[in-house]
DNA sequence: CTGAAAGCGCTTACAG
DNA sequence: CTGAAAGCGCTTACAG
């Protein structure tokens, strides 16, 4: 009862074996795959018949010297342990896979090096950059290779890029505007790592930049620090913070999320009753602790999926450079309250 | 001041543009490329010179075409946010790239289709795949390839399949002699989630039956649970297994673990002295919280590594399946002692 | 130590 | 609606 598929030879099945089974030319097997020429419905009836016998599928390799189009798309990612990363990859990963692209795998440690390579060799059609640095050393090669890309986040200088993020800026002041409705005048902001400020991850400053302005303009108060994603730089941190005693507490590092909850109560600060906290993360990361949290979620599937699409279009033809900022929602969950 | 790399027309830089300008046929161009033959030192320098002055670089599909050798491995990694996932995707692509290999990644919801089409479409030249289930339903399709597969997990059903994983049967006994040694006699497991053992994750079964084998033959009690990746989920567990007054713990459940330990602290149970807790886990995520946690440590580097380099054997040629469990070791730190 | 040429498996004008 | 043939950019026997 088996099936005579790929029986006998174990060599590769070419369109020339198709067109010898279904008694037809080449070119006409080729033309009833892509759809460029109308095809009679018997010829392709029998050219579609052979294909599924023979198990035919097409050499990605000549194809792509034929045509000049691999249809894979090569996504540069920061190979650090962050679930923020891996939704990425995930969203990319997916998205591609709908439009019937590959995905390339390159890392950020690879440098410019490795996205010249890929480009020139054809081995991917555009490339999609996360992690993002404010002068990104990788953005002189991204300009000069001619080919899609797009970055998920965006530099300081952004002349010939096309980029999309969230808005980070206006994020920040989501946040300000939330907690002072609720009447707090004192916040305090446990901002992400400082590696993240080193390297200069454009939505550190970004994010630091609007909810400092949105302090200002409300007349809040805000301290802010950064924090590395360990139990101790977590408690150095919060004993830094809470000394000028917030009210509320603004988490943008997803790592440190789940210690600095912890760290709370261990201090017997109930939330949010003692201090509100609003975290800037995934929702599964915010929904997973004892308290839900209130959030602006960092969307990263409609990210990834808007990376795809205008990468694709840049591919198809569409060259004007666009930045596309996406506007942040702030979602009230149980961790933020009213000053008591 | 500008090079003149790149300059005038567009289009791609072939081995011919290579040829010219060195004045030698391409074929030499390609000898010198591959070293596949004896080339003049002279004829050498003028080749390497004429490949930097043009920015040539191989066309990888017509390179394919003519060798059937894509130098592209096939990742297959589930989606979900799991830090794991991202150590051995992180493994993998680091080796890859060592190796000189590029790195496609597939996901598991993609089904065994696109594993036959990336290897019959010569995308990739092998396979490595990961999240391996008891009965996968991609064995039969995986065992058909005829090309190179590693799977990092070890499914119920090995013959004929190159496997490469942690021995969890052997890491379960080494909690509990670690444990039995501390005078422990009663131990509670909180084991992965029950969506991992319901898919066949073949890791969960191995380490549940080694860490039950090994209790039995300790004469020492245990009581296990699985637990989803939610806070409910864990007091929930937490309340019945810490409902048989064990004195350590075991938690083979990575997503979870920070969340036991605020828990655990909530209930005041001080961690190593009511309790004593071992994780399944990385590294990194063992040493993040308030105490530093003994781990049997699931070595991601290391298997990506192996799984890398088996799977690169058999693309040249070695086609013996083998089976490789790496054997734990268990790191004491500070969060067990000996029962009081 | 080096060259000329066939062939890898496609696509796409060109011709009918 | 369909076929015959050139060409995409490499590698590798074959010949010298």
């Amino acid at each position: 009862m088996r099936s005579n598929l790929c029986e006998g030879t174990n060599s590769v099945v070419t369109i020339i074996d198709v067109a010898r089974a279904a008694g037809v030319a080449p070119s006409t097997v080729s033309y009833v795959l892509s759809g460029k020429r109308s095809i009679s419905p018997q010829t392709r009836r029998v050219v579609e018949q052979s294909i599924r016998k023979l198990g035919y599928h097409p050499h990605a390799g000549a194809r792509s010297l034929a045509t000049s189009r691999t249809n894979v798309l090569a996504l540069v990612a920061p190979l650090r342990e962050d679930l923020t990363v891996m939704d990425f990859v995930a969203a990319v990963a997916t998205s591609a896979r709908d439009r019937d692209q590959d995905l390339l795998l390159l890392t950020k440690d690879e440098g410019p090096t490795a996205l010249r390579r890929v480009i020139s060799s054809a081995i991917a059609d555009a490339l999609i950059v996360l992690d993002v640095e404010s002068a990104d050393p990788r953005l002189p090669t991204l300009l000069s290779l001619g080919r899609p890309v797009v970055l998920i986040g965006a530099p300081d200088q952004t002349a010939g890029l096309t980029c999309v993020d969230l808005d980070y800026e206006t994020a920040g002041a989501r946040c300000v505007e939330h907690l002072a409705d609720l009447g707090h005048r004192s916040i305090a902001l446990v901002g992400p790592s400082p590696a993240a400020y080193q390297r200069g991850a454009s939505s550190a400053g970004r994010f630091l930049r609007g909810i400092t302005n949105a302090a200002n303009s409300h007349g809040t108060h805000l301290r802010a620090r950064p924090c590395a994603p360990n139990y101790d730089a977590v408690r150095d941190c919060l004993d830094t913070l809470l000394a000028g005693e917030p009210t509320a507490l603004v988490v943008h590092n997803e790592a440190v999320l789940p210690i600095a909850m912890a760290e709370l109560h261990r201090r017997w600060l109930r939330v949010p009753d003692d201090l509100s906290v609003v975290a800037v993360c995934s929702d599964t990361a915010a929904i997973s602790g004892a308290v839900p949290l209130t959030t602006v979620p960092v969307p990263a599937a409609e990210l990834g999926g808007m990376a795809v699409e205008m990468v694709l279009r840049q591919v198809a033809g569409h060259t004007q450079p666009e930045i596309r900022l996406l506007p942040p929602r702030l979602t009230p969950r149980a961790s933020t309250g009213p000053r008591l």
